[in-house]
DNA sequence: CATCAATTTAACCTTTTGGTTAAATGAATT
DNA sequence: AATTCATTTAACCAAAAGGTTAAATTGATG
């Protein structure tokens, strides 16, 4: 997760978070089309589809070249192979992290999270003891405002 | 895609074109944490990271538990699987559809798109009438023919 | 019971998003 | 040159998103 894909993931994302854009997706792995058929299903206007255009082509899930006076579109591996690949990675990483979790949780019900070996799934969590819960006194330092910093 | 699934699916992207709330995933995968543990590495407000979560539930890719006055929140694999499993699935059919594109691309170039197995990928285009407007050959004629949109 | 601590809700503000219609651009036809 | 068609840009608007601070809520504790 460079910062660099941070980007283009966002993009991606935002991209798909659309029905309309997903139609339109859908549309294209049907086969290249140009921006007026594109238009002919929705009940939206020309503009707002060559609007959603722009962000699939900013998410690099779709290119455009240019045929007369019709611009004609076609979808573009990128952008969906960069979320395809972010979450399948992610979805494997958390169902090992989730694995781990449920074995914590089969072997010691009770709950403590033996902070070694087993999972560092039940990571950071106010730590909570059979002898021990006081969330105030930890040290000798009461002095915490009520006011969170914060800037203006 | 039905619409049920259309509007966890817009959801889930929608929760997941945002690098903090990615952020955030990145972290529960590490383990379960209370809300205050995950408003820690970030530079902004406890509110404003409790609505991030609660964009994050209502995607189903985090379930909350309540342990004393902390809410404890975890991964769910409900809402990844749904995205991953919806992009994965569009992956590999657009993939089958950019391949039948370059077939016919490379076999033909002259574009007929053979609408039998071969592919519809040049599928829809302004099918104007029949003899109606020829793009009466352009004056630097590029290489490839310039056949007007519709079928050639 | 008073108070602290963790979190959420409320009210507010600014930016982004998604839509509209009207006008502008660019290519093809006549 | 004028017209027409395809598409984009401009200007505008309403709703949503993401942030802030202040206040409310809820649980634990002395």
């Amino acid at each position: 997760m460079n910062p660099h894909d941070t980007d283009s993931l966002s993009a991606a994302f935002a991209a798909l978070a659309d029905p309309t854009r997903r139609a339109i997706l859908a549309r294209l792995a049907q086969g290249e089309t140009s921006v007026g058929d594109l238009v002919k299903p929705f009940p939206i206007s020309g503009p707002a589809i060559s609007r959603h255009l722009r962000v699939l082509e900013n998410a690099r899930l779709i290119e455009r070249k240019v045929d007369a006076q019709w611009r004609i579109c076609r979808l573009s591996p990128r952008g969906l192979r960069v979320a395809s690949d972010w979450l399948s990675q992610s979805r494997r990483f958390w169902e090992q992290s989730l694995d781990r979790l449920v074995e914590v949780l089969e072997q010691d019900g009770a709950g403590r999270p033996t902070a070694s070996g087993g999972a560092r799934a039940p990571a950071a969590r106010p730590a909570r003891s059979p002898a021990a819960r006081r969330p105030r006194s930890q040290t000798s330092a009461p002095s915490t405002p009520k006011r969170r910093p914060g800037k203006g």
